[in-house]
RNA sequence: GAUUCUGUAGCUCAGCUGGUAGAGCAAUACACUUUUAAUGUAUGGGUCUCGGGUUCGAAUCCCGACAGAAUCACCA
């Protein structure tokens, strides 16, 4: 962090000896008792009734106006803000004038914390505002705020002045980002609001919340590259998981029916718009069940959702309109190719499908089989058309090492994505439970990562041994919830809705 | 990783064809007891991201580094 101190820093500083040579501890260690909080006072305040005459609230300074031997002020506590109204005399103490002279007039800032108690009032101009009776300094703020003023119009309409946008500081500095930005702590909440609808819905239907490890020896469950990181006392490696999802599956084996976990996954990959190193998928699984279940069940889950968040199942995100009203469209993928190019890919062999790749464009190498190619058609020509929540089913058996063969389209699984605005948001099986079979599907990774993909997935022997104990049937999803509070809070970009997004390291000089 | 754009006061931004930096808010001082982007008067505040180069002279032009954003690639 660098010394040096801006002029307005320097005379913050100097306003700390100030409260000491009067005696005010700018940092007080006792509590301060509240009672209230601004959105109370504001939507509840009655000017008949006189309701709010004793209240007791507490906040960050976010405005002040002195006027000679009075002052407006505008506190912020976390449900919102609120004006306040302080004279001269209501913090003369006999003739002792200091608290409003020095403290109020000269040593305030904005940013600083302070406890006021009083009652409420409306001023001329209709404001719901704390007439202060008496006040006391929490905080002192030492580093200068961003001001974002706003102004209204007769329409209603606020303009916001100054807002503080620059992205890089709004994510480095998060704290400040929501101090000044309304609208920040809105979409926060909305996201707890989310998960906390998620976790009462499986709750409800007898899901059992569990904690599975983050270190893990095989990073398994997903094709993806993982972060290495290393135990000592074992002098082993560890990876940070990509997917829970094996581990999920061996509570099922141990007798479960029905577990989840908001699992905080890590992929060495590239970060943009809609990836962040780590990330949060919520995966469930239930005995007894198919992926068909699984679809009815997730279109319920998401229709609740969009209810609890907006009183409605249309969610405006950028241009569109979704529909989150159950049940969701469904279609096969090679129904999905056929319907985008017309060309009927389900008899294709691979060099078939490969002439067809090169005919639209897409690029192609030699790594890649019958079943990445049909993925490859699909996400090149497909995906962004589903705007609409889509459950796009049954893909090829080469891209799904963890999925139950289809029960009557040879070669194809028991799978569906859950395609919304045009990006995956979920992706589900009915759960492969054959240990023979698994354990071909794993050698077949195997001899695919040979050939030279990287993101074929590892042998794990403790899951095959698992399942070689018995596992019921079971369908199971992962749902990715940074991208689904994307959907939910319409933001563009998965930084808006992660408190602390992944960046690269300041500088320290 | 590639391409493009951006980096100037605490914040938001101007700064033209190169001539030692400007506004609003914020800060400081004074005035003001119902203001609300409060107002009025005055004042201070800058390693122009960093390092090279061209030039008599660089915030400005060139090269490089750093950081961010967008698009693409990668990422089921």
């Amino acid at each position: 962090m660098s010394e040096h101190l801006s002029e307005q820093e320097i005379v913050r500083r100097e306003k700390l000896k100030e409260f000491e040579r009067l005696g005010i501890n700018p940092y007080p260690a006792e509590l301060f008792e509240v009672n209230c909080n601004s959105n109370q006072i504001l939507s509840e305040y009655n000017d008949e009734l006189k309701n709010f005459q004793e209240v007791s609230i507490a906040g960050r300074l976010m405005a002040i106006r002195l006027m000679g031997k009075a002052a407006f002020a505008v506190i912020e506590d976390q449900h919102g803000r609120i004006q306040l109204y302080v004279s001269r005399n209501d913090l003369t103490v006999g003739e002792d004038a200091t608290l409003f002279d020095e403290v109020v007039k000269k040593l305030l800032d904005i940013g600083d914390f302070i406890g006021v108690k009083g009652f409420v009032f409306k001023t001329r101009t209709g404001e719901t505002t704390i007439h202060v009776k008496e006040f006391k300094f929490l905080g002192k703020s030492l580093r200068p705020l961003p001001i974002v003023k706003e102004t209204k119009d007769e329409q209603g309409n606020v303009t916001v002045h100054d807002a503080f946008v620059d992205p890089e500081l709004r994510y480095r500095q998060r704290y400040v980002d929501l101090v000044v930005n309304s609208g920040v702590r809105e979409t926060f909440l909305k996201r707890t609001k989310m998960i906390q609808t998620i976790r009462d819905f499986l709750n409800e239907h007898g899901g059992l919340e569990v904690d599975t490890p983050v270190l893990q020896n095989i990073p398994g469950g997903a094709a993806a590259r993982p972060f290495v990181t290393h135990h000592n006392a074992l002098d082993v490696p560890f990876y940070l998981r990509i997917a829970n999802e094996l581990y999920l599956k061996r509570l099922i084996v141990g007798g479960f029916d029905f577990v989840y976990e908001f699992s905080r996954n890590f992929r060495n990959e590239g970060m943009d718009r809609t990836h962040n190193p780590e990330f949060t998928v919520l995966e469930f699984y239930v005995a007894y069940k198919d992926y068909f279940w699984m679809m009815d069940f997730t279109e319920k889950l998401f229709e609740k959702i969009a209810i609890a968040l907006h009183g409605t199942t249309d969610v405006k995100v950028g241009d569109n309109i979704i529909s989150f009203k159950a049940p969701f469209k469904r279609i096969g993928i090679l129904d999905a190719i056929q319907e985008a190019t017309g060309e009927d890919v389900s008899n294709m062999n691979e060099e078939q499908l490969r002439e067809l790749c090169k005919k639209h464009r897409i690029e192609v190498d030699n790594s890649m089989g019958h079943g990445k190619l049909i993925d490859e058609l699909f996400s090149e020509l497909c995906e962004k058309k589903f705007v609409q929540p889509t459950f796009i089913m049954d893909y090829p058996v080469e891209m799904s090492p963890l999925t139950k063969k289809h029960r009557s389209k040879p070669g194809l699984v028991e799978r569906f994505e859950l395609m919304i605005n045009g990006k995956e948001l979920a992706n589900a099986y009915s759960e492969l439970n054959d240990p023979i079979d698994q354990r071909a599907r794993f050698e077949e990774q195997a001899k695919l990562m040979e050939r030279g993909d990287d993101e074929a997935m590892f042998i794990d022997h403790d899951f095959l041994r698992a399942l070689e104990y018995g596992m019921p049937p079971v369908s199971g999803i992962g749902i990715g919830i940074d991208r689904l509070a994307m959907l939910m809070t319409n933001q563009p970009s998965i930084q808006e809705v992660l408190f602390f997004p992944q960046m690269r390291p300041e500088k320290t000089e």
